[in-house]
DNA sequence: ATTACATTTAGCTAAATGACGAAATGAGGT
DNA sequence: ACCTCATTTCGTCATTTAGCTAAATGTAAT
């Protein structure tokens, strides 16, 4: 049970909806997503954290950068409510991903 | 968006899950759900409060009882979660749901 | 090696959450 | 109308959470 509400509590915060939902269209770094969402990198940093432990996201390093994207790989509960997810739609999650697709960054990094 | 939010939120308290998960196999009143949980009633009373306001279930009154159950006419979002959440197992659910069914009104109420 | 810079950790505050018991409410049955 | 009893509301308390800044860490590039 411990796996679900982890993921349900991920889930359930508008700042960690919206990386996922952004998530779906391109994967980023964390200055990438903190410079869409305008709170403090840290502040990103632990949502972040908080979905990869919940295995929604995973990491992996691009040269300087660490790029977050889905976890498409798991087969479980996991993969199952990632598409769930990728049903929901809404003005912000429109307008964050419409601002990552336009984040260049060589500007904000 | 706050729909979302809302339903993941509901979604993330063990107490809700397990509350969730029992009346995929029968409605309940706040006793009945008091003596699975074993919580006390205003817990309860409160936890049912939140999955309502979240749209994830619907109250009706039966005699001197207040009936429970999942809110199966939404055909929005709330119908989709709902069927999510049905594919979810584990063994507190499946303990949980056996003492539903073996509970009687008669004696715990 | 050192520098530069992306990222994480640590420590703090304010607000939200989940539990309780006691008291208030409300609807059914007498 | 009254009683009974299921349910909800209220006030309190401990815990968790989300935000911040400042400091630490780690890796890539010089």
């Amino acid at each position: 049970m411990e796996e679900y509400l982890k993921a349900f509590k991920a889930l359930s915060d508008d700042s960690r909806l919206r990386i996922v939902k952004m998530l779906e269209v391109k994967s980023m770094c964390v200055c990438e997503i903190t410079s869409v969402i305008g709170y403090a990198t840290p502040t990103i940093s632990n949502h972040l954290k908080i979905l990869k432990e919940a295995g929604l996201i995973v990491q992996e390093r691009d040269e300087k950068y660490i790029n977050y994207s889905l976890n498409r790989e798991d087969k479980t509960f996991i993969e199952n409510i990632l598409e769930f997810v990728e049903k929901l739609n809404d003005q912000t999650f429109s307008a964050d991903r419409r601002s990552a697709l336009n984040t260049d960054r060589a500007n904000v990094c």
